[in-house]
RNA sequence: GGGCCUAUGGUCUAGUGGUUAUGACGUCUGCCUUACACGCAGAAGGCCGGGAGUUCGAACCUCCCUGGGCCCACCA
């Protein structure tokens, strides 16, 4: 007894325990890539997935096993492909991962000691972030993985900024950021955590400007009076009706400021007129921005009110300057009421104190001198698909410069220093990796404006996605390998979700067109969601994320990869299902026990297609037209097609009617030796196809079925063919022979019997060709 | 709250002006027919989200509404 006839009478079906046994040998597979290769080159720019702390989403898993098909696919094809794989390891996240895990505050840390703590942190979760990626035979080239956090690439991310910084592209400006008063620090979003507290609602008086008019409007911030720049009322409001566009006078501090008709104001809240200051919160940010305001702090970093706050106000904290401010405007006749109220107010996670919006001094990226050549690009960006191309147009009409200093520690550092004596900017030379923070400038240089000698280093980072945002530009080599940039930049693919296009995208076609003056890639591919059973979006918050280790577990790599792949259209948004995956794995047993059924038969003799029975000629030319539908749709980066294609293919004909058509003719029973070997030639002619057509959707039991079957070299590496003309003619005559099948089968039904019992039909003349296949078939007498 | 996308039998999905509206999962009925009961065969199940319009004719085009999704913003 042979191998391969060992493991079929042991599996009636395919299962976890094959798939794991084909899992090493499959991994092991090696993909490397050669840019000098005679065959076309398909490159892919994949999103390197944040090495963080929380569980990768089953929906992650399913876009990745998808990029994956597409690498496998274009491999396939005979192209020789690029397919890189990274890790994003830079930013906020493990920041805070490392804080909770080893119960320290980064600001509290020695800088060097904490970036240590989150490298550490990060190779941790990297290794379980590979091993789903393997779970499911991820086909990256592995030996190159690239880390955003490496000296390589940190090189890359700072040379871009130098190389930008030369051409002028740079700038400097303020920009509203979170500022903990008690921490004396900036803090980001995610630090932020909301309560609802109870406060005043403070209702006064403005005067209108040159009338005896007055205009009520209600504050929880009377403190930034001073800092008022307009009053919103709704344009739907009556009551305001006749003050639009006028002028109030600000109570105590006696400027000028218009009342302005805005949707924003929401009549039933308050007086329905609500002041705009900069900042009381992320609304008065929106709004200021939006309407063009001018911007006038009175608030400083310390917490403490400023002198332009008034002499009564000046150097009063915020609260203190609130109770002070209400009674002058009581003292003054301006107040009308106080109302108790909730209000739900941004804090400090941790020393819980309301944060303050104050401007700080940050580096932007200008995008607003060329936003029309922008969406030229992306007019010229292939997209799939095509209706995904209108989020990003959306995104870069409203676009506006981007500002790319953080105040954090674990990210690429911003390269620059500063002159100790005229605080001029020292800009250093590409191609190295610095470190401002805690080196000096290299070579020892000297102020160019005042000869000084003396530097200090900045101690900012850069946003994260000024690092993702050349992904392209490193997979390529941009500054580390000049020939082979130029063989595979742009790149033909960059690989994304659709809830990152306006900012992954949308910055690495700035970010790319800035620094070589061309799209980074030719198309780009923009899958949708993985919502959870009942079409909702998974999220931590909600607690329905869901492990895609458990279920690849529980149903299998192949089968979770043929749902992924099967369940919806690439850029549509995709449920979980457990019942459709079931399905899946009872397609992939389907596939192993057609396998299973032809191993028996053994191998046949060559045989010329004009030879062959008209039963085979049928179903090859079937088979033609399938691989002619899978390789169109590999081809438009569509594996939905052939996934759909193949499984109705071998379900629906195949199976039920092809192989029971010839099944007595290839065990031999009533045939020639020709006519069984010719059965048995074609069953495995289209086998062999299929298995081809499914390997890059499901590598795990094509790898298997064809080691058994047809030995050899690894599916992974060979070609699908291309396909060969076939004839309509005789695919009609095989829907005939389908419908004939039902026909008798119908019968049957009707007359209670089973299907092996004899029938006495005519068999249709045009049917004639088939006749001795059906006469088994029916069991019809003659 | 703003912008954009989307809506087909119980669930999911194909289908872009004229089709008996595709297929899968699930359901029901009958069958272990020498590959498979994770199977085979058969059947039921849809006013193509609601309303209005364009058209000789709409699942398909337009508008409104409703549900869902993505991003942005989140209550002075």
């Amino acid at each position: 007894m042979t191998e391969s006839t060992d493991i079929f009478e042991e599996n009636k079906n395919w299962n976890r325990k094959l798939e794991k046994d084909t899992a090493e040998k499959l991994i092991s597979l090696k993909w490397d890539f050669s840019p000098y290769t005679e065959k076309e080159i398909f490159s892919i720019d994949t999103p390197p997935p944040y090495t963080s702390g929380r569980p990768w989403h089953l929906g992650a898993a399913a876009q990745y096993s998808k990029i994956d098909t597409i690498a496998r696919s274009q491999r396939m094809l005979g192209k020789e492909v690029l397919f890189p794989v990274g890790m994003d390891r830079n930013g906020i996240p493990v920041e805070r991962y490392a804080e909770k895990k080893y119960g320290i505050r980064m600001r509290d840390t020695p800088r060097e000691k904490f970036l240590e703590i989150c490298k550490t942190s990060l190779d941790e979760l990297e290794k379980e972030m590979f091993d789903i990626l393997n779970s499911f035979a991820y086909s990256a080239d592995f030996d190159n993985v690239y880390r955003t956090d490496s000296k390589e690439y940190r090189t890359l991310t700072q040379s871009t900024f130098i190389e930008m910084w030369k051409k002028g592209q740079i700038i400097r400006g303020t920009r509203p950021s979170n500022y903990c008063i008690d921490c004396g620090t900036t803090i980001a979003d995610a630090e932020i955590e909301y309560k609802t507290i109870d406060t005043n609602l403070v209702y006064f008086y403005f005067k209108i400007k040159d009338s005896d008019q007055k205009i009520l409007v209600a504050s929880t911030r009377p403190e930034l009076l001073g800092a008022c720049s307009a009053i919103l009322v709704n344009p739907e409001d009556e009551r305001f009706k006749d003050l639009f566009n006028k002028t109030a006078i600000t109570p105590l501090y006696n400027q000028e400021v218009k009342i302005i008709p805005h949707s924003y104001a929401k009549a039933d809240f308050g007086s329905g007129a609500v002041m705009i200051c900069s900042y009381g919160d992320y609304n008065d940010v929106m709004i200021i921005k939006e309407l063009q305001l001018p911007e006038n702090i009175i608030v400083d970093t310390n917490g403490r009110m400023k002198e332009k706050a008034g002499a009564k106000l000046n150097n009063l904290k915020v609260n203190e300057a609130r109770k002070e401010i209400i009674s002058m405007l009581q003292e003054g006749g301006y107040v009308e009421k106080i109302e108790k109220i909730q209000h739900r107010t941004p804090l400090c996670e941790r020393s819980k104190t309301p944060i303050e919006i104050i401007p700080l001094d940050e580096y932007y990226l200008k995008v607003t001198d060329i936003k029309d050549k922008l969406e030229e690009l992306a007019y010229q960006l292939k997209i799939i698909p095509e209706q995904h191309k209108q989020i990003l147009l959306n995104w870069l009409k409203v676009s506006a410069d981007w500002p790319i200093s953080r105040r954090r520690y674990y990210g690429t550092e911003i390269p620059l220093w500063y002159c100790n004596n005229c605080k001029e900017p020292y800009l250093p030379e590409e191609g190295e990796y610095y470190q401002p923070w805690k080196d000096n400038p290299p070579g020892n240089p000297t102020c160019k404006k005042c000869g000084g000698k003396e530097f200090t280093g900045d101690e900012r980072t850069f946003d994260t996605w000024m690092d993702s945002s050349v992904s392209a530009l490193y997979v390529t080599k941009y500054l580390y390998d000049k020939n082979f940039y130029e063989k595979t930049y742009p790149l033909s693919l960059r690989t994304q979700g659709i809830d990152i296009i306006r900012t992954w995208l949308n910055y690495s076609i700035l970010r790319c067109y800035q620094l070589t003056g061309k799209l980074p890639w030719e198309k780009a591919w923009i899958d949708g969601m993985g919502l959870d059973e009942h079409g909702e979006k998974m999220a931590k918050s909600k607690g329905n994320g869901i492990d895609p280790t458990i279920v690849i577990e529980k149903y299998g790599a192949d089968a979770f990869r043929f749902w992924a792949t099967s369940e919806a259209l690439p850029g549509s948004n995709f449920l979980f299902s457990e019942s459709r995956l079931q399905g899946s794995a009872k397609f992939l047993t389907k596939l192993w026990n057609v396998a299973r059924l032809i191993n028996q038969f053994g191998e046949p003799k060559e045989i010329a297609e004009k030879d062959l029975n008209e039963s085979d000629k049928w179903i090859i030319n079937y088979t033609e037209k399938l691989t002619e539908e899978c390789i169109k749709g590999y081809e438009e980066l569509n594996s939905f097609i052939p996934a759909n294609r193949i499984r109705e293919f071998i379900w629906n004909v195949f199976a039920p009617h092809y192989i029971e058509l010839v099944k007595a003719r290839a065990y031999g029973e009533g045939f020639s030796d020709d006519e069984k070997n010719s059965a048995i030639y074609t069953l495995n002619y289209v086998l062999k196809r299929v298995l081809l057509l499914m390997a890059p959707i499901t590598p795990f039991i094509t790898h298997t079925l064809w080691s058994i079957l047809y030995k050899g070299e690894a599916i992974h590496y060979l070609s699908i063919p291309k396909a060969k003309e076939y004839n309509n003619q005789i695919l009609l005559l095989g829907d005939k022979i389908m419908e004939f099948d039902s026909m008798i089968w119908n019968n049957k039904k009707e007359k209670g019997v089973s299907l092996r019992e004899p029938i006495t039909i005519n068999i249709p003349a045009e049917l004639k060709p088939f006749e001795k296949d059906l006469i088994m078939m029916h069991n019809i007498n003659k």
